[in-house]
RNA sequence: CGGGGCGUAGCGCAGCCUGGUAGCGCACCUGGUUUGGGACCAGGGGGUCGAAGGUUCGAAUCCUUUCGCCCCGACCA
């Protein structure tokens, strides 16, 4: 490609909005063009990348048996009301009616349609396992679009579902996607940890996300110093925290203190440590067909981690309560604690199970019980509430925990028969008795692929595109094009590498040095090669994007020295 | 969804408070000089001032409504 003719509009100045180098670097070199609110254009050279990375995942996707498919955008409404979605799903679900007046929605994602495809036409367990797959747009309605492809409103994910005939199938596949996720993350040259997560609105039992470690990445993944356990902080674990401090000795009592209604308040009054006190989180939970107010109990050194609470209560979301509606059931802001609480319903951190010598509200106000003993108490009380911080013991090992930023590239599910059941999906087992199926769904977000390319690869100038997803492999720049002898050495080694198959650009563009050398820096190919000045004297440079290093060769030995380093 | 900001040429902005000829830088076009780190000189083209309504002799500017975009947070497979 000549860059003359190349529509690539690159600037010297950022958008004002764009805050990630990705973003930065993307608008900058016209690799896309935004449209409205997270919603992205692919300019040439971004298609190029777009299409290399989806190269890669679909060449990996097709090794392991799953065939591709291509499903709609537009989804009735029918399907999601089946599984129950409809409702469940908030405002991400982009809902709309035709000229009918019937209701679609815009696919955010496609267990509802895929198992539609799938129902009545697999009708036996011969004709199991099954996975099909697609590459297509995506629409979700993000309440807060931002960081470019990083977190559009439109997107490009590859999209699997599996079909099994019973559970021991569907983790065989689950394992395989596993293996097939590291192998396309690792391909591409991603430095990433596939970490324990939470399904969210998908749902299913064991999920595992694919975290590419970055600075800018929005979800924060615990990680073990020492093993090789990771977790996203909603999901993670931590062996049971232990204090050396040692534990307030008290016989069960009710003191009073007046007007304590923080956890410092009432350690720093009774001299007690945190560890040895019960913090409460009051949240109102959010159900399809009511609201409540819930009470969270965890250590006073802890804090919930809401998205385990969501799930301890079976909610679809827990907002804050305001005080009114706090005293309203009866509560106590400041003074709750689970001895005797009955008004609202209430869970305890299971770290808490069976602790003894504690300090909690007496749901009285001014009034707060010592020497608590957590005995008592019916087991699905319990749950895992607490937050996991730095410093925590691993539940694996024992060793330090460590808290560092990732961004979600793949999400891998069990979906087990939720949605078959749901929707009525069934096949004929051998004994002729109809069952759902068990799923699977495993995700990757290809557009997302490309920021991520960029966060994990880049320094102040621009891009440093690897040679797996580069939209081309060398930049020649022609430094003056006036000059007969740069430009008529320049095209005939790019006439001879491109006849060779290999992906190159000729900056043959009349612009100065400077100029070119700012835009090669900037797109990040893999290399450049600078026919200049010096070739008078028989000699060009090639350039290392990565380092920014030049060497200088003999304008003979160039293109077996260019061979070498592109192949 | 809560809080805040901004919409004036393709991009970045000034003008608005105090109403009266729509401006600057970059980009673009023409000619010339220049050609190894985003050149210089001269000339030139381009804007329903986000939209609608109102006040006024007169609105980019004041008032009302509305749409869009962005930032912080909540949310988010």
């Amino acid at each position: 490609m000549k860059f003359s003719k190349l529509y690539a509009p690159t600037t010297k100045d950022a958008p004002k909005d764009a805050t990630l180098p990705s973003h930065q670097f993307l608008v900058r070199g016209g690799f896309i063009s935004q449209v409205g609110s997270g919603l992205y254009n692919f300019l040439p050279m971004g298609k190029i990348v777009f299409d290399k990375i989806k190269a890669v995942v679909k060449e990996e996707m097709d090794k392991t048996g799953a065939q591709e498919i291509q499903m709609g955008v537009v989804t009735p409404a029918e399907l999601w009301k089946q599984s129950g979605r409809y409702s469940v799903f908030g405002k991400e679900l982009c809902r709309l009616k035709d000229r009918k007046d019937n209701e679609f929605v815009l696919g955010p994602t496609h267990e509802e349609v895929v198992v539609d495809i799938v129902r009545n036409r697999i009708n036996s367990y011969k004709q199991l396992p099954l996975h099909l797959y697609q590459i297509t747009t995506k629409f979700r309605d993000e309440a807060r679009p931002r960081f470019g492809l990083l977190r559009g409103r439109e997107f490009t994910m590859k999209d699997g579902y599996s079909f099994h005939e019973d559970e021991a199938c569907m983790k065989k596949e689950f394992a395989l996607m596993e293996e097939t996720y590291t192998k396309i993350f690792t391909r591409l040259g991603l430095d990433f940890r596939a970490v324990d997560a939470d399904s969210g609105a998908i749902g299913g039992s064991g999920s595992k996300e694919f975290m590419v470690l970055a600075q800018n990445g929005e979800d924060d993944i615990v990680v073990c110093s020492s093993c090789h356990y990771a977790a996203n902080i909603e999901a993670a674990k931590r062996a049971p925290k232990m204090s050396s401090i040692e534990a307030p000795q008290a016989d069960l009592a009710k003191f009073k203190t007046p007007d304590m209604k923080t956890i410092d308040d009432v350690c720093n009054f009774l001299h007690v440590d945190s560890f040895y006190s019960i913090k409460a989180v009051v949240k109102k939970a959010v159900y399809i067909d009511k609201e409540e107010i819930v009470v969270f109990f965890v250590r006073g050194c802890d804090e919930l981690q809401e998205v385990k609470a969501l799930n301890a209560c079976g909610a679809i979301d827990l907002v804050d309560a305001e005080l009114e509606e706090i005293e309203k059931v009866g509560l106590k802001a400041g003074f709750i604690g689970p001895l005797g609480l009955e008004c609202v319903k209430f869970y305890i951190d299971f770290e808490l199970k069976e602790a003894k010598n504690l300090v909690c509200g007496a749901n009285e106000v001014d009034y707060h019980w010592v020497g608590v003993s957590m005995f008592n108490f019916k087991e699905e009380r319990y749950a895992d509430l607490c937050e996991v911080k730095a410093g925590d013991s691993c539940a694996c090992c024992g060793k330090e925990l460590y808290i560092t930023k990732g961004i979600e590239v793949g999400h891998i599910f069990q979906l087990g028969q939720k949605y078959a059941k749901a929707m009525g999906a069934t096949f004929l087992d051998k004994n002729g008795k109809a069952q759902p199926f068990y799923m699977g769904c495993y995700g990757v977000g290809v557009s997302r692929l490309v920021a991520v390319m960029i966060e994990a690869s880049h320094d102040e100038q621009g891009c440093i595109w690897n040679k797996q997803t580069a939209p081309y492999l060398l930049d020649i720049i022609i430094s003056n094009t006036k000059d007969d002898a740069q430009k008529a050495y320049a095209e005939s080694i790019y006439a001879t590498l491109k006849s060779e198959k290999y992906e190159i650009l000729l900056d043959d563009r009349a612009e100065r040095f400077g100029f070119k050398i700012k835009d090669y820096e900037l797109l990040g190919f893999p290399y450049a090669l600078i026919v200049g000045k010096e070739l008078e004297e028989g000699f060009v440079e090639i350039v290392e994007r990565k380092t920014l290093e030049k060497i200088v060769v003999k304008k003979e030995e160039a293109l077996t020295k260019l061979r070498e380093l592109l192949a």
